[in-house]
DNA sequence: ATGGCGCCACATTGGCGA
């Protein structure tokens, strides 16, 4: 199976780009954040007409998540059971016999905003549920937008970002905790380019200099990250007209039926 | 020069993203 992760920034702009994502590569399972939609709102007929069906938690101007699926998506939970937020950052479904978790974790702006600690916090609520969750679901992906490079190597310029939001040490060690857990970055399981991200900035010719970061991650348990053939990030979709700033993180699972 | 781009909303400017 193919599964993708992709901070579409607005689905409603970004739907054409959507539709030909699932037309031309095909995906079994895609974790989208960002939609900036009301429930109300949400492209539903547009999303089946092409095959898939979704499910999704949504709010209005900020965050948003959804997971669009060829398989009918069960024991679905929107929100962190136990953290309340009104932030809708938090959608988990059983997908094919896996444990879909789709996460738009929180940016923290800057190091002295008040959004940094509640980045902190909101991880350490995903820590906590994902440790018990794990005890009941040995088939387990954690995809999204982390908000975290974890290592100097998913950062364009690790000088400039020292110490910045989306690098601190207390995020990567967030981070850490979930590998921790058990948990392994498809992505690294594989011998990748130098300098490959998954986010580069709007501004400035980002993209075209490579000034990026990789901050979209598939996470894996152990029989998944065993069973992981592949793991990309499809630039291509960078390239478009009016793009997402991020461009969807790809894993392919080949399980054993 | 703390800007630069893109998206959203009680819009023609400000909040936010990363």
């Amino acid at each position: 199976m193919k599964i993708a992760a992709w901070n579409v920034n607005s689905l409603k702009v970004r739907l054409p780009q959507l539709l030909d994502f699932l037309a031309t590569r095909q995906p079994d399972t895609v974790c989208l954040q960002e939609t900036k939609l009301t429930d109300d709102n949400f492209p539903r007929a547009e999303i089946e007409a092409a095959g898939y069906r979704v499910v999704f938690a949504g709010q209005k101007t900020y965050n948003g998540v959804a997971i669009v699926s060829r398989s009918e998506a069960s024991d679905v939970v929107a929100g962190i059971p136990g953290f309340a937020d009104e932030q809708k950052r938090f959608l988990a479904a059983t997908v094919d016999g896996v444990r879909v978790v789709c996460v738009y974790c929180p940016n923290g702006q800057s190091l002295d905003s008040d959004k940094y600690p509640y980045k902190l916090a909101w991880f350490d609520a995903l820590i906590g549920w994902l440790k018990d969750e794990l005890t009941r679901h040995p088939r387990l992906a954690l995809l999204g937008d982390y908000n975290i490079a974890p290592d100097d190597r998913d950062v364009h310029d690790p000088a400039v970002w020292k110490d910045c939001v989306l690098v601190s040490e207390p995020e990567r060690s967030r981070f850490q905790s979930l590998l921790a857990l058990g948990l392994q970055d498809s992505f690294r399981l594989f011998e990748q380019p130098e300098k490959t991200f998954s986010w580069w900035d709007y501004r400035m010719m980002g993209f075209r200099r490579n000034q990026g970061l990789r901050i979209d991650h598939i996470l894996l348990t152990a029989p998944l990250a065993a069973a992981c053939t592949a793991s990309t990030i499809d630039r291509d979709m960078r390239k478009l007209e009016r793009p997402s700033d991020h461009a969807p993180v790809v894993a392919e699972i080949s399980l054993p039926a």
